[in-house]
DNA sequence: TATCAGATTCCCT
DNA sequence: GGGAATCTGATAG
């Protein structure tokens, strides 16, 4: 089911945690999807998000509305995507950060160079790859693009309880806050 | 576990 | 132009 067209406006880290279950689906003439089950949250004035120095070419999408993609390039060679999240303007998102692989795994595999389903998508710069998530796609609508955020199973298959908190991975700047979230007992996430 | 190369973008941190 | 960046895979210990 496609995300309520509010879910990403609210608070930034309730929205990072709601995100922990949810299916991330690309459409294409296959398509492939996993359910998210690791995430940081990235927050306005912290110094840690790509938003803080204000706006540039890059992380424009960043400051467009709640609901939309922000991806962007690291380290010369690796993709990673985020949700855009509370109000226009703020700057917020949420790295998604690892899948468990639901669809179109013979593809994400070939994409990977592995059949480890372990290693598929256990990683922000996996996932991007397994999925086919290029810059194309920085600043589409998750609701209505290619790319899509659909919510998990109602009731979640989890409780509250079993979503851990810790601090986000590598990073440098404001490295002790805990705005990492992933799901307890994953074998999918990337770090524990 | 620890270290390091790889290779692009973008602000000067 | 320099250096850091929301990383990964390979290699050494």
């Amino acid at each position: 089911m496609t995300l309520p067209a509010t879910f990403c406006e609210r608070d930034t880290v309730t929205v990072a945690k709601d995100l922990l279950g949810c299916l991330l689906v690309h459409h294409e003439e296959t398509a492939t999807a996993g359910r998210i089950v690791e995430v940081e949250a990235y927050l306005q004035g912290d110094p840690a998000a790509h938003s803080y120095r204000g706006v540039t070419k890059r992380n424009r999408a960043m400051f467009g509305p709640a609901g939309h993609a922000y991806v962007y390039r690291i380290y010369g060679m690796h993709t990673c995507v985020n949700v855009v999240t509370g109000a226009e303007g703020a700057g917020e998102a949420v790295l998604i950060r690892a899948l468990e692989p639901v669809t179109g795994i013979d593809l994400m595999q070939a994409r990977r160079g592995t059949d480890d389903l372990l290693s598929l998508a256990s990683g922000p710069g996996k996932l991007t790859q397994a999925l086919g998530i290029t810059m194309d796609l920085n600043g589409t609508s998750l609701r209505d693009g290619p790319l899509q955020v659909r919510s998990s199973a109602n009731p979640p298959e989890f409780r509250p309880e079993d979503i851990v908190q810790t601090t986000r991975i590598g990073i440098t700047k404001a490295a002790d806050l805990p705005l990492r979230f992933y799901l307890k007992g994953s074998r999918y996430v990337s770090r524990r």
